[in-house]
DNA sequence: ACAGGAAGTATTGTATACATCCTGAAGGCA
DNA sequence: TGCCTTCAGGATGTATACAATACTTCCTGT
């Protein structure tokens, strides 16, 4: 059988609130009627009650004026903030996974980078999964399951703005992700952590440049 | 009217359960059962399931083989972990409290903490107080919410190993809290942060010390 | 016309009843 | 004797009905 915890109607109904905020169906300020979900999603509304204590914990939605709650909107402050922190966070992670063994898991990730370096287009879902799994397998191989869990929780806050805004940092976030994997396959923890924070200072500025140009 | 938020049966229910997991009312492995509980706290099963499904997402109970959940018991590697993570979020913190403005706020609690160091004998629950108080402030002194709510989570995970057990901590660990004020307040980001440093690693001994002891 | 209040409406909080699934034990068969 | 099957009990997942509360609108008085 399938993962009882994720087979139940509350979780099935947390993961796909959470898709439809990320990917814009339900944008931000947008009020989370709890009847309108249930209905909207064919169930009562105790699991989508239970999402939503989930979407409220994450900090994807909030209770701005007391009741019903809204989709949060990412201020650039917030933004920052987060990045920062998944700086912070994902340069330690880097450093360790230099340090570990079992790095290894990365090199079938490489030869996908490369390919995109060496001009393949890839879909954005694809892009994006394969940079989820890369950051992912990182944070995993520090060896510290809340450092895991703690990246994976603050890149999903970021997703919003990978959906393929940016397609001009295809090439050289591939870079970047190459010299991070080669420094961590090296065992060269100092060159990790100095790659990850470069390519981490690019994805900021990249994306504070597309948010300036919107304004 | 107090906040509608936490005068619910639901948030009042999980207060009062990670209270109860935190004082040993609830020991590791304890079976948290929503009839029981309901029965205990004279509520039904659906504020309960509220506060279950939050403490789940904080990690203080777990879902071990499947069904009902038990309160989870924290390894020493569990603990080391998390305790390295503080260190890496509250040096962070530190320094940052320390190029901050409004550091003010941390001189009422450096005079309490230099009450203990010259002899005072304050309570347990009084000295947890003001050392939550204290991280917190500095915490917050960071500038960053996230920051603060992190450290606030990752602290409440070992409070259950700082109810007294250390009487023999409390004038070298005020000292050092008193040397991570001066360099706060003192604008010197560097010592602040190793101030903080030294302090969780010294934090970090006296309990591997205390669990070894034990064996 | 504007302010204050009161009633109605809508939405969330809580309790309870029902459905589903897991668990454990008893009994039968090889 | 040991293992598998089956059934009973209980615990969680879900739906629905009810209670309480916050918001909205309209009315009245100044």
């Amino acid at each position: 059988m399938a993962d009882p915890l994720t087979s139940t109607r509350g979780q099935a109904a947390y993961r796909c609130l959470r898709e439809m905020i990320l990917d814009g169906t339900f944008p931000p300020e947008t009020p989370l009627q709890e009847n309108m979900l249930a209905a909207r999603l064919g169930v009562s509304r105790t699991p989508i009650r239970e999402a939503l204590a989930q979407l409220l914990n994450e900090g994807l939605i909030a209770r701005v004026s007391g009741l019903t709650p809204v989709v949060k909107r990412l201020s650039v402050d917030d933004f920052v903030e987060i990045l920062h922190m998944r700086r912070l966070l994902e340069v330690e992670a880097a450093g360790r996974a230099a340090r570990s063994s079992g790095t290894a898991v990365l090199r079938p990730i490489r030869e996908r980078m490369m390919a995109f370096v060496a001009g393949e287009q890839p879909t954005d879902e694809e892009h994006a999964a394969l940079d989820d799994q890369l950051h992912a397998a990182i944070a995993s191989l520090s060896g510290s399951r809340l450092l895991t869990r703690y990246v994976t929780d603050l890149r999903l806050k970021t997703k919003m703005f990978d959906r393929g805004r940016l397609p001009e940092r295809l090439v050289p976030g591939s870079q970047e992700h190459v010299a991070i994997i080669d420094a961590i396959l090296a065992g060269q923890p100092e060159q990790a952590q100095e790659a990850m924070c470069t390519h981490l200072n690019n994805v900021r500025a990249s994306i504070l440049a597309y948010l300036g140009r919107l304004t």
